[in-house]
DNA sequence: TACTTTTACGACTGATTAGTCAATCGCAAA
DNA sequence: TTTGCGATTGACTAATCAGTCGTAAAAGTA
């Protein structure tokens, strides 16, 4: 394995274990097994270390959920499959997902360039979008939406994680609570 | 203004924007106007500064909701005047509300007492089942449904935070969010 | 006033921090 | 074998950190 990679293990488990100011980059150097100065030749501060680990995960996650999506027009399934492949990889991911969740409540935020952050998330959109046109999910704005599906993906991560629950348990209640969610935010038909 | 509520003012300040780590114990006291020593003599150690913060901002949040929560018997509206409420005072004190989520995110939470947390919630968790033994909520576990609702008042509280929109639209949105959840949690009656 | 107690101060300390840099290593080409 | 060079090292530094402590001001008491 390389030495940036090394790096990069090593930050993800402390960061997300004693937060990112609460990490020193020379513990971080010594869990990766190299030396101090080897972690300022990747990356030239602590900072640019912090906010490209995030793009990295969040790119990841991004490729996984394209790699599970399934290929359908059906827009309820192809939603279903998003959101259930993000949970699946943050279950499957957790250290990850809570560097991510971390990440995403802190100043930190700020210094990623919008355009990275739009270019993340524009898939997710697209699909809303394309649900909203259909008639199939209610007219209101996408980010607004994909803002309430993000934040059910995190609150119900937080319930599965607390809860010890079995794989059978697990797979129940995140169909279930998908469900609940579809009803949530799409257009009922109107019967004529 | 006590030296106390000082400190607390500067350190919640200080923390939303620069995070726990980031934020020296000695810019708090330059901030708050007080001397170094001062902060120590009103709480023993930074954690502790941190800790009870949290849980005090807590508990205003809590009776802020208690004292705006309708009298009534009907489920529907006293479960709509909490979730309103948490969200006006979380717009009316964006600094609080984002220290809050800092907090709820980073792994100074395992630090509060459970006691603490759960006193906290209980009010909440209690309307809950109450909403289910009366058939009126889906059955489900109280605490899938709690951690439900607050993360659907996060995304609701990003969405409308990071959107410019007027205050008529404001309401507009968190009053349909609102119906939303509503669907999304309420037990549907069987037409008979 | 004279005494005690409480509160506040800020210089100080030892530890820790992010980041630097001159020296060394490993290895491929000559 | 020798030379050249990027990768790696870890001792080092200047700054900053949380927390202490002797002193002094302020407040309370009689």
């Amino acid at each position: 394995m390389d030495k940036r990679e090394l790096i990069i293990n090593a930050a993800l488990k402390l960061f997300a274990d004693n937060g990112f100011h609460g990490t020193a980059t020379s513990r971080i150097a010594l869990e990766a097994g190299v030396a101090n100065g080897t972690l300022f030749q990747y990356f030239k501060t602590k900072d640019e270390l912090v906010i490209s680990l995030y793009i990295h995960l969040k790119d990841e996650l991004g490729e996984y959920i394209t790699k599970h999506t399934a290929d359908t027009k059906d827009i309820k399934e192809a939603m279903k499959s998003q959101i259930l492949s993000s949970l699946f990889w943050a279950l499957d991911n957790s250290t990850k997902f809570r560097f991510i969740q971390q990440f995403h409540t802190s100043p930190y935020i700020g210094q990623v360039e919008k355009g990275v952050l739009h270019k993340q998330v524009e898939p997710h959109l697209a699909l809303i979008q394309k649900g909203i046109k259909q008639g199939i999910i209610k007219s209101l704005p996408a980010d607004l939406i994909y803002s309430l599906i993000s934040n059910q993906v995190f609150g119900l991560y937080q319930f599965v994680t607390s809860k010890k629950l079995s794989k059978i348990k697990q797979q129940e209640t995140i169909q279930l609570t998908f469900e609940m969610l579809w009803e949530m935010i799409s257009q009922k038909k109107v019967l004529t």
